[in-house]
DNA sequence: ACGAGAATTGACCGCTTGGTCAAATCCATC
DNA sequence: GATGGATTTGACCAAGCGGTCAATTCTCGT
């Protein structure tokens, strides 16, 4: 399901996309901020700098747009999901997958923190996704570190209480970034300071479950 | 800052407490689910059962009662806090810690989701808390466990990663709890299940300090 | 240069929002 | 049982909400 222009016809110029694209980017940082009922497409429409009707004449209506913005943050949550199985040595699978969860918050803070505000309300646009894609994706993951733990390559635990673990942890970086801005003086951390936060989750992560 | 009754006459029946609780319960529900924004006072006075103008007789405006709550919460904060000064070995100090938390997490999952979703629309309500309080108390728990890595107790590491590790894990549980819920077959954690996370997030975090 | 569809937008609509208010009711005290 | 403050509540209001629409302007193939 990819996001479909509002009506069908062949794009005419660049800026329909790019009118488009700004609307979109808009839509993420108030649905970031306030959630999905929270969020107005007046404040949209005021952000994006473009008058409301002609936001609706893009998205319908919010639900579409957030549905588009939710679309792809799932989408990069399975990018970056994948990096998991790039290794078959323990060590080096959660390592680059820290790594990537790391960097996915970093690089996209507000996709994170939608996410995180469509859990809070009940999920209901992405209960679909993780009962299904998601249930999926967690269950051969477990299947790998069982695998791993009959092998003694890593410790006995049950996998999927360590993957909330790692999405806990590294999501906080970008869900809880103003409360880490608190109490790191007001400033947001620099880029020395998240290479080394980074270094120690995947440390402690992996001391935790190393044997 | 503690919680005045609208009016400072004395209360006459048990019964103003008692709607007034009700009131307070029901909006705790209504601002994790929706946050402040996205909460209507008209839907905290239909859950409470009461007409929505009884709702502003108790708390003159929406942002007052949601002030109300909010202080509760960090109350309940610092209170688990605490627990990680109840003992001088660093192994008890964060298992009495960690337990704690997920405690909370499970006691009051409201409570760190009103928390989150604050933080999330920037922290308006909570940041001086977060500046002064929080800031502090880290500071001081960043030094003990200094005092604890000087002394080879533990593992070199940046103390302040290591708490937001705890805080992310412990909370993920109650902030996620309806992603864990449809990762769990569509039933939340069960006591069981919840007190095997609690002991695995305990071992894990203890691995991945201790040396 | 003109016709036709694409894109833009101010004005508007019905509904919901947080909050107010005055009238009604309750209830401890005398 | 009368008094007066505490409490309750339906009705109401101005502002804000998501969404619509018709009139206008733009853009391209011819």
């Amino acid at each position: 399901m990819t996001l479909t222009p509002p009506p069908q016809r062949p794009a005419r110029s660049a800026g329909r996309e790019l009118k488009e694209k700004g609307l979109f980017e808009a839509a993420r940082s108030v649905f970031a901020e306030e959630g999905f009922k929270g969020a107005t497409t007046a404040e949209i429409a005021r952000r994006a700098g473009v008058p409301k009707a002609n936001l609706h004449y893009y998205f319908p209506t919010k639900e579409a747009l957030y549905r588009a913005v939710t679309e792809e943050i799932l989408s990069d949550w399975l990018a970056a999901a994948s990096s998991f199985d790039e290794n078959d040595d323990p060590k080096q699978a959660i390592s680059t997958y820290v790594a990537a969860k790391m960097d996915l918050a970093r690089a996209d803070p507000l996709g994170s923190r939608i996410w995180a505000s469509e859990i809070l309300r009940g999920a209901p646009v992405i209960k679909d996704f993780l009962e299904t894609t998601l249930a999926e994706w967690l269950a051969s993951r477990e299947a790998i570190m069982r695998r791993w733990i009959a092998a003694g390559k890593i410790r006995s635990l049950e996998p999927r209480y360590f993957f909330y673990m790692i999405w806990a942890t590294t999501q906080h970086y970008a869900d809880f970034e103003d409360q880490i801005k608190a109490l790191n003086g007001g400033a947001p951390l620099s880029d020395e300071q998240f290479q080394k936060a980074k270094a120690q989750a995947i440390d402690t992560i992996l001391n935790g479950v190393m044997p």
